[in-house]
DNA sequence: TTAAGATCGC
């Protein structure tokens, strides 16, 4: 961060010398500066201007005053072409074009004949644009200049190439182009080309031209930033390029030091980050950029650091923060409000802390530093109020009111609401509301969703159903967000009715559903094991245009195995595969458990090969429910099999689960041994029993000379911290009914050590 | 002007 914060403090005079003001230069027609010109010149300029005007067209090719005028004093061929500009009227610029010509002939214009000439046609060729009739002027104008070998002047070329392609006649454009002298073809001709060919849809002949500029060392003219606007407004507007193509595109503009405009780039940036994920290829594009020293500017990071800080990547961040350190490029105000924001998110919120306040400390009248903004004001508030830092929140409130254009808003305030819902403050919550109405902010929606949430959690759904019927009495409405959080709450208690009425009320109301409120809804619905409801909420859902998400068909196919509802089963499948939804490992193990509970030992082998094949491993889940499966069916070595098979192929740990599973099988066989010497081996794996492994222990040792067994267990799982239920109790009480056995019942359930002696004829070699 | 940062559903 404290590369960041040098960075906000350092005047940066890089932008004063990119600055287009300080670039632009006189264009090579321009009138000479003021003041350098001889008398004797301006008058003969003038006097040519005032003949001009003065003696009738037709007579023109007679005049001695106009012969001698041109003969004897060089005017400079800019002056001409002024001359031009000044009669006034594109026939009279014609016609002096014409005399000019004819005098050429004659041999009276010799001052820098070809030049002054070039620059005449310009001026001829500016008025015939606006000319009514403009194409056939145009049309014959550009063929006399062809026959009488008038070489066209950039501005005449650009014009031509322009206008003709307005009139329809594109391929006459791309003639003059043609029949241009080599060193005409400049960037800006070849730019007005190119911008001609991409409006006439021809977008191959375009990029033919631009690859001649690009072509590095082969082409004399480079291309500029204008090209790379023209370029890529097309790319952009017409989508004629592939993300990758655009990707090289850039890189060949890069090295010639040009970037896409800060606007264009900063949206492809975006793009490729929202779309297609791939922040890495964003990351190279702005690297080539600067790898060139083209010229960038922040929010073009920005919208790379937004994704960065979206995804938690803060080394990344600092990565880039650090690079646009080392190549001048500062950050903006949305740089730091990205970097604190991120921060905050982490729950790092003295370092977000940290950077602000370097921010608003350094403040003076140096105009290159960041002025906090009242985003960064409520991002941070709202950063405090997550983790709980209540009174540092409402300090900064106060000090946010006393900043200039840092006024508290209704975000200002939400940020504060949630913060004592999530603490369960709901009174002070509420207090909060009464504050910012007397501050004159309006609660909104977020207001109340937010306080409706900290009741659901807090206080209950019926607390919130009150509250919000409230709300909508003084004309707050809910949203589609609202009605979710309560949908939730029901459903969290059961209440699956009030819920679907919820949704119902929603509707009347006019609010429209989301995915969301429907994968709510299917959940409540699948928890409640409603199965014909939650098809019909599907349909809904489809209807509404929505899709269902993975958590979703995992929570239906659930649903439809535990009613051995083996179609609809295979429907959702069909679905899922037709949505291109790849299952998971929950799917599979839902799938495993289901041909399981059918004994179907064949389906649920076929299930595990599928499930290697999509890329998936089987998971302890998985084996635990096929080894609990093989259990119940009484093929206690088909079991063991799969359980030795885990640790060997799989590398799937045995948790607490599968060794009960296996423990309870072995006692239950009467094999005591096994089941004892697996607990064993728990305690080599690390694998802590619970106290469903000692009740499963418990219950074999039902024989009076296995009495010291049962004490050594029961110390053994007070020593482990390991807490008796109901369950214990029941299945000890019926073993131990002398009075001197209650006692040490008693004493175990207290937590003490229960004393006895060991019994020497039968002991298991494990104990 | 465009581009980029803040509050509510699990």
């Amino acid at each position: 961060m404290t590369t960041l914060l040098s960075l906000s403090r350092r005047r940066n005079s890089y932008y004063l010398l990119t600055h287009p003001r300080l670039l632009r230069r006189f264009s090579a027609d321009a009138d000479p500066p003021p003041g350098i010109k001889p008398e004797s010149q301006e008058s003969a300029e003038v006097r040519l201007l005032e003949n001009l005007r003065k003696i009738p067209q037709q007579d023109w090719a007679s005049s001695e005053t106009l012969s001698s005028l041109l003969v004897s004093s060089s005017i400079p061929p800019p002056a001409l072409s002024q001359i031009t500009r000044r009669l006034g009227s594109y026939s009279l610029a014609a016609s002096f074009l014409h005399y000019l010509l004819d005098a050429a002939k004659s041999q009276s214009l010799n001052h820098r004949r070809e030049e002054s000439l070039s620059l005449v046609f310009q001026s001829v060729v500016e008025f015939a644009g606006s000319e009514p009739d403009s194409k056939d002027k145009l049309l014959s104008l550009y063929e006399t200049a062809k026959e009488k070998n008038v070489p066209l002047t950039v501005v005449a070329a650009k014009l031509l190439i322009r206008w003709f392609s307005r009139m329809g006649m594109v391929n006459q454009s791309v003639l003059v182009y043609e029949r241009l002298d080599s060193s005409v073809k400049n960037t800006q001709v070849r730019n007005v080309l190119i911008d001609v060919l991409f409006r006439n849809g021809r977008a191959g002949d375009a990029f033919k031209v631009l690859d001649e500029m690009l072509c590095e060392g082969s082409s004399v003219f480079r291309p500029n930033r204008i090209t790379a606007d023209i370029v890529f407004h097309e790319v952009w507007r017409g989508r004629v390029l592939k993300e990758d193509e655009i990707v090289g595109l850039i890189s060949r503009f890069g090295s010639h030091g040009v970037a896409p405009n800060c606007v264009w780039l900063t949206r492809f940036i975006t793009s490729l980050c929202r779309n297609a994920r791939r922040t890495d290829v964003a990351w190279e594009v702005l690297s080539g950029l600067m790898k060139n020293r083209a010229p960038l500017q922040a929010p073009s990071f920005n919208a790379l650091l937004t994704v960065l800080g979206r995804n938690m990547e803060i080394s990344r961040m600092n990565d880039v923060v650090v690079k646009m350190d080392e190549m001048k490029i500062r950050p903006d105000v949305v740089t730091l409000g990205i970097l604190i924001n991120t921060l905050c998110k982490s729950r790092r919120v003295d370092e977000a802390l940290e950077v602000f306040q370097e921010m608003c400390g350094k403040r003076s009248d140096d105009g290159d530093v960041i002025k906090a903004d009242s985003i960064h004001f409520n991002t941070l508030i709202d950063g405090l109020c997550k983790v709980g830092r209540m009174k540092e929140a409402e300090e900064l409130l106060v000090k946010m009111k006393t900043e200039e254009s840092c006024a508290a808003t209704t975000v200002t305030y939400n940020c504060l609401v949630g913060g004592y819902c999530i603490a369960g403050q709901l009174e002070t919550a509420k207090e909060v509301v009464s504050r910012m109405k007397e501050d004159g902010i309006k609660p909104n929606v977020v207001t109340l969703n937010t306080l409706v949430g900290g009741m659901c959690r807090h206080h209950g759904v019926n607390m919130a159903i009150a509250f919000f019927t409230d709300m909508q009495r003084e004309g707050l409405k809910g949203n589609v967000v609202t009605y979710t959080t309560l949908i939730h709450a029901y459903c969290s208690v059961g209440n699956v009715e009030n819920a679907m009425g919820l949704f119902d009320q929603m509707l009347e109301a006019g609010c429209s559903p989301d995915a969301k409120i429907y994968y709510a809804l299917i959940s409540g619905l699948c928890q409640a094991r409603r199965d014909h409801d939650a098809v019909r909420v599907v349909e809904k859902l489809k209807q509404s245009g929505f899709s269902l998400d993975l958590l979703a068909y995992n929570m239906l196919i659930g649903l439809f195995c535990d009613k051995n509802n083996g179609e609809k089963v295979y429907e959702m499948l069909t679905d899922m595969e037709e949505a291109k939804m790849k299952p998971d490992s929950i799917t599979y193990n839902t799938l495993v458990s289901f041909f399981c509970k059918l004994k179907d030992f064949e389906s649920v082998q076929k299930m595990m090969e599928n499930m290697r094949e999509d890329g998936l491993h089987p998971t302890v889940v998985t084996y635990g429910v096929i080894i609990e499966a093989y259990c119940s069916a009484g093929d206690v070595s088909e079991a063991l099999k799969l359980f030795n098979d885990m640790g060997s192929r799989s590398k799937v740990s045995p948790n607490t689960v599968i060794y009960n599973i296996l423990i309870n099988a072995f006692c239950k066989v009467g094999n005591l041994g096994q089941a004892m010497s697996l607990k064993e081996d728990m305690k080599e794996k690390m694998v802590r029993p619970n106290v469903e492994t000692y009740n499963a222990l418990f219950k074999s040792l039902n024989e009076v000379h296995q009495k010291e067994t049962l004490f050594k267990l029961m110390n053994e799982m007070n020593q482990s911290s390991c807490e008796a239920n109901q369950t214990t109790v029941e299945i000890l009480m019926e073993r131990l009914t002398s009075s001197d056995d209650l006692i040490k019942l008693k004493q175990f359930m207290q937590g003490y050590t229960v004393g006895y002696q060991v019994e020497k004829n039968f002991t298991f070699p494990c104990l």
